[in-house]
RNA sequence: GAUUCGUGUUGAGCAGUUGUCCCCGAUUAUUAUCGGGGGAGGAAAGUCCGAACUCCGCAGAACGAAGUGCCGGGUAACUCCCGGGGUGCUGAUUUAUUUGGUACACGGAAAGUGCCACAGAAAAAAUACUUCCUGUUGAUGGCGGGCUAAGCCCACCAAAGGCGGGUAAAGGUGAAAUGGCAGGGUAAGAGCCUACCGCUUCAAUAGUAAUAUUGAAGGCAGGGCAAACCCCACUUGGUGCAAGGUCAAGCAGAAGGUUUCCCGAGUAUAUUCUCGGGACAAGGUUGUUCGCCUUGAACUCCUUCGGGUAGACCGCUGGAUCCCGAAAGUAAUUUCGGGACAAGAUAAAUAACUGCUGCCCUCGACUUCACUCGGGGGGACAGAAUUCGGCUUACAGACACGGAUCAUUU
RNA sequence: GCGGGAGUAACUCAGUUGGCUAGAGUCACAGCCUUCCAAGCUGUUGGUCGCGGGUUCGAGUCCCGUCUCCCGCU
């Protein structure tokens, strides 16, 4: 597996797995609430390993803006995973993250940079390793 | 050279690191890794039109509904494009004229129905009303005469009003008023007559046509609204890739509905079996009806309720395709020749960051400006989802062409 | 992707076949009533009829374009 890479297996897919998140998962927010994290762990499964997807409602941007700020969160997400990674693994879990953004709109931010997203992004992972 | 308007083209470049979707190849052997190649737009947007393609329906006809609407051409087709005509607005110029720009849903109001508030005599029927002119009557008034004065009588003049006739010129209100203006004419007036302008009809000429020009005739027929109903001509079946098809996986079925009858033939026989015809019934018929089709019985048809799946593949990208050149045509466009292959995802890839160059703005330094150096900031609108042709809307900057205005030089 | 619907006062809605100054209730403000408050009564304020064009003498209404919001279809 890449160090950096987020291949399609890595990635929430079907149905059936985002009914789960949505469903039975806990909702997490950044500390500046402009983002969110839904969030659903599997305890002593196999295989382990972490699953991930990025939604951006309809409402809050044309679609070059969700686009963009999807691509954020998936970089935040690639290039700051190795140690929650391997934390769930060795607890044998599988854990289904969705991340999105709250409060942030394209109206009241219609530029945004990498270097604001990961701080908030980091943010919400180490609140979720405090829960493995 | 500057400003502004219109049309067209374009929509910063190079390098590095990390990542992702598709295709090809290799290794490995069912899980990956490595290498190579490709990876958003002029509007991909809005979904406003038109098609391809899909399934459903479909012998056909009538009715309805929707759309389009000057003429000709282009196109697979069009609420599109090109050319021409007409009307309105506006500019230039001139003796007359001629011409540029721009907008136009631009068939029909002497087939019918409806509406036209307020104001106004009247809003579509042309008549009534007022006024005007005139005949008659004449309250009353004036002047004159007669009888002695008051008063009465006679004649003449003026005249409110009444009754009858003529006329539709005048009525100033309105968005709109029954051809306009001038002259004649008349009791007053009137296309009643005449000239000019306008209108209608007919003919000739030019043009494929819309239409234009010229001539003759008619003395004028008639308001507006059809983006009100409507009439005329033309076009259109419905459905939209979440269409539709194949495979895999998976569950559980239940209730209800329906009419058959008659005639003929076949075989040894026929209420019973088979075939054909007719009647009747039920169902289907994707705008409605006629008609058409299926069935005459049910594991199989129809209706209602309930249960399961939501994975893969095809459709899917080579096409009314794009580029270059030549020819035809005023043009839209077409034909011929040569060349190219250019995303195909599905919780949805096409990106993120850094550096340099170039463009624009701003601040600072030698400092009056320019040049130069350094710091900071900006770089639009916007993201394929079956595919094309248009339309509409959004858009920083750059380039080219054309028009207008101003300044300077020759 | 495809197909439908709506937009009128701060809020909830009317507005007929195009016609006179676009109405009603709630809210706000002022006055009356009450010792005071509430309730009640009277009056006032408040409108780019989402926006831009067109047809018409005249448009909230008819037509075209556009913006925003809502709903349905596997």
């Amino acid at each position: 597996m890449k160090q950096f890479g987020l291949s399609s297996k890595e990635r929430i897919k079907s149905k059936n797995e985002f009914d789960l998140v949505y469903s039975a998962g806990e909702i997490l927010f950044s500390s500046s609430q402009k983002f969110k994290a839904v969030f659903f762990i599997q305890r002593e499964s196999e295989p382990s390993g972490i699953k991930t997807a990025f939604a951006v409602s309809r409402k809050s941007g044309i679609a070059v803006w969700r686009n963009r700020i999807k691509r954020l969160l998936r970089e935040s997400y690639r290039l700051n995973k190795k140690e929650i990674c391997s934390e769930a693994v060795i607890k044998k879990m599988r854990v289904f993250i969705v991340f999105s953004p709250n409060t942030i709109n394209q109206k009241n931010s219609r530029k945004i940079l990498l270097k604001e997203v990961m701080p908030e992004v980091n943010d919400l992972m180490n609140k979720i390793r405090t829960r493995l």
